[in-house]
DNA sequence: ATCCAGGCAGATG
DNA sequence: CATCTGCATGGA
């Protein structure tokens, strides 16, 4: 176990954690966090000068925070759009994070036309059924141990009828995966992620932005689409082309903060 | 009881 | 190409 610290102005580890692109977190206490990805823990405590992280895997959860890139640039930059003034302001210190993308395809077929709070519930259950058990707690199931498991089992879990996304997903996987390695441009990953069962617009959007760190992906989900509605802009398709061409190669980040904003303020 | 949640697949114009 | 419908589950 080694601890090190991050004294960096664009980073909340609340807002980067409960900003729905990751579900598989806890809270310990008032500044106090952990967050698990595959196999591997991150305890985080904010101080008053910075966070400090407990891992056994430094390096990993180094990258994980992606913490060597600079929000400061690209805050400055999004700024220039008045609409996202105070979203900014409210979740300026949210990240987005470098998750491992087998993992993320999985929870975000999970997550379509579902809530947070069970999308995680359902999550903790498929980690301690199939995964292995660490120290404290359970790994993300590996494929080959989430293909041991049948529909019926997985409808067990609360899937209802995403079980049957999971599996078939899980039975292809393994060349979806290793083909999303060659892909080079956005559209061609885009394809092979709408090819598989479960997975439609928004979610390879998600999968784009959290798991393969496409900062141009603008997913839009009900909250979203609720924010940026308009008499002409009335399917989320038309958002989602109107505002990542409005916001660009960092539409993703401006999505974010709207999402983590709207889910905050705008309804309870 | 009806609506909603980080929507999708399949069928039909 | 676009639009429509059914769908598991649980909380509000």
């Amino acid at each position: 176990m080694t601890k090190f610290f991050v004294k960096n102005e664009y980073f909340s580890v609340e807002d980067t954690l409960t900003c729905g692109q990751v579900f598989r977190y806890k809270k310990l206490a008032d500044d106090a966090w952990e967050v698990y990805s595959l196999d591997k823990r991150c305890v985080l405590k904010t101080l008053h000068d910075g966070v400090e992280c407990e891992t056994d895997d430094e390096q990993y959860f180094k990258d994980y925070f992606d913490l060597s890139f600079d929000y400061g640039k690209v805050v400055k930059k999004l700024q220039t759009f008045s609409e996202l003034a105070v979203p900014i302001e409210f979740g300026k210190g949210i990240r987005i994070l470098r998750q491992d993308i087998y993992e993320t395809i999985i929870s975000f077929i999970i997550s379509a036309n579902n809530n947070i709070k069970r999308i995680q519930g359902i999550i903790e259950k498929l980690c301690a059924r199939y995964g292995s058990e660490m120290s404290g707690y359970y790994a993300f199931p590996t494929l080959a141990q989430l293909k041991t498991a049948t529909v019926a089992e997985l409808k067990e879990l609360g899937l209802g009828y995403r079980a049957e996304y999971i599996y078939e997903t899980a039975r292809v996987l393994d060349g979806a995966l290793q083909s999303l390695t060659t892909v080079t441009c956005d559209e061609s990953a885009r394809k092979v992620l709408l090819s598989l069962k479960g997975i439609g617009s928004k979610v390879a959007d998600c999968i784009m932005l959290f798991g393969l760190r496409r900062f141009s992906s603008y997913p839009v989900d009900t909250w979203i689409f609720k924010a940026n509605q308009t008499d002409e802009l009335n399917t989320p398709q038309k958002v989602r082309e109107f505002y990542s061409r409005r916001y660009g190669e960092y539409a993703g980040l401006a999505q974010q903060y709207i999402f983590h904003y709207t889910r905050n303020f705008l309804n309870k």
